[in-house]
DNA sequence: ATGACGCATCGAATGCGA
C-alpha cells in the first residue's frame, strides 16, 4: 500500500498537476494540505474519475484546508484536534480500508509559525502540544496508525540546505525538534529515515531566488509511522519530477509503501 | 533588504507562506 503527502498550495490552482502525478503514481492514499478552497468546491468529480473515490474533505477559504483521497473504502473521519479549539483547517483523520490490515491516518498542516517570539510562533508550540496528546490518544485506539503531512519542521541540520546560517530561525528551533522527537518518542519513525537517502533531500524549495535550481530547500513533509508497521515499511522517497513542472506547488509529494 | 515568488482576495494592494 502506497500512501503520498503532498502540499498542492491551492488545488484549484495545481488540480491539473495532481491528476498528472497520480495517473503516473497511481497511489493508494493520497494526503493534501494547503487546499485554500471550501469543500463546495472540491473537485470531488476529477479526483473521483482518477479513482479516488473516497475523499475526506476538510476545507477552509483562502488558507489551510486539508484532504485524504483513497482508493479503498475511508471510515471514523475526524477534523482538527479533539480538544483543542482551531478556527483553522489543519488535520483529517481516517481509518483506511487495507488488505493487510486497516490503517488509521492523520494527515496534518501544521502551523507555520513565522518567527521564534512571534504571536503565530506561540501557537504553532501550542498547537503542537495539542497534536501530541491527541496523537498519544489515536495511538491508543489505533496501533497501526501513520502520521504525515506538512510538518513545519527540518528535524535535523540534514534537513537543511543552510543548517548554520538558518540556526534558529523558523522551522530550525530547539523547541519546535523538540516537538518532532516527542512525536517519535510516542513510539513513531520518521520513514523516510529507515533507508539509505541521497544527501541534501529536501521536499520544499522557496519559490524565490532560484531556490530549486540551487537546491535550497528543507525537509518539512514527513510520513511517520507506528511501531507495529515499522517493519512492513519498504521504501520512503520524495519525488522531486512535479517541482520541475511549470508553475508548481513549491512542495514535493513524499510517499511511502507499506 | 520591510526584497525576491506565487496564491488568494469583491477587483489593487495586501496578507501569508516557509
Amino acid at each position: 500500500m502506497k500512501i503520498t503527502t503532498w502540499n498542492v498550495n491551492s488545488l484549484t490552482a495545481r488540480l491539473q498537476h495532481v491528476l498528472d502525478w497520480v495517473a503516473a503514481n497511481p497511489v493508494d492514499v493520497l494526503c493534501l494540505q494547503e487546499l485554500k478552497l471550501t469543500d463546495d468546491k472540491f473537485p470531488l468529480e476529477a479526483i473521483r474519475e482518477a479513482g479516488y473515490p473516497h475523499c475526506a474533505v476538510f476545507g477552509q477559504k483562502t488558507y489551510n484546508g486539508v484532504a485524504i483521497l483513497s482508493r479503498t473504502p475511508l471510515r471514523d473521519i475526524a477534523k482538527n484536534i479533539a480538544g483543542f479549539e482551531d478556527e483553522h483547517s489543519r488535520v483529517i483523520a481516517a481509518t483506511v480500508e487495507a488488505p493487510q490490515g486497516d490503517l488509521r491516518v492523520i494527515n496534518g498542516y501544521f502551523v507555520n509559525g513565522q518567527a521564534p517570539g512571534s504571536e503565530k510562533f506561540a501557537y504553532k508550540m501550542s498547537w503542537l502540544g495539542g497534536l501530541n496528546a491527541y496523537v498519544c490518544e489515536e495511538l491508543r485506539q489505533h496501533p497501526r496508525l501513520v502520521l504525515l503531512g506538512d510538518f513545519n519542521i527540518a528535524p535535523e541540520d540534514r534537513d537543511s540546505w543552510d543548517p548554520d546560517g538558518l540556526r534558529d530561525t523558523i522551522h530550525h528551533t530547539r523547541e519546535e525538534r523538540e516537538h518532532f522527537q516527542r512525536l517519535l518518542g510516542l513510539g513513531l519513525c520518521d520513514s523516510f529515515r529507515l533507508f539509505e537517502q541521497p544527501e541534501k533531500s529536501f521536499s520544499w524549495w522557496d519559490y524565490r531566488m532560484l531556490g530549486y535550481q540551487k537546491n535550497r530547500g528543507l525537509r518539512i513533509d514527513h510520513i511517520l509511522v507506528s511501531e507495529p508497521l515499522r517493519a512492513h515499511v519498504k521504501g520512503c522517497g520524495i519525488d522531486r519530477v512535479p517541482r520541475k513542472w511549470k508553475q508548481p506547488s513549491d512542495h514535493a509529494p513524499v510517499t511511502v509503501e507499506i
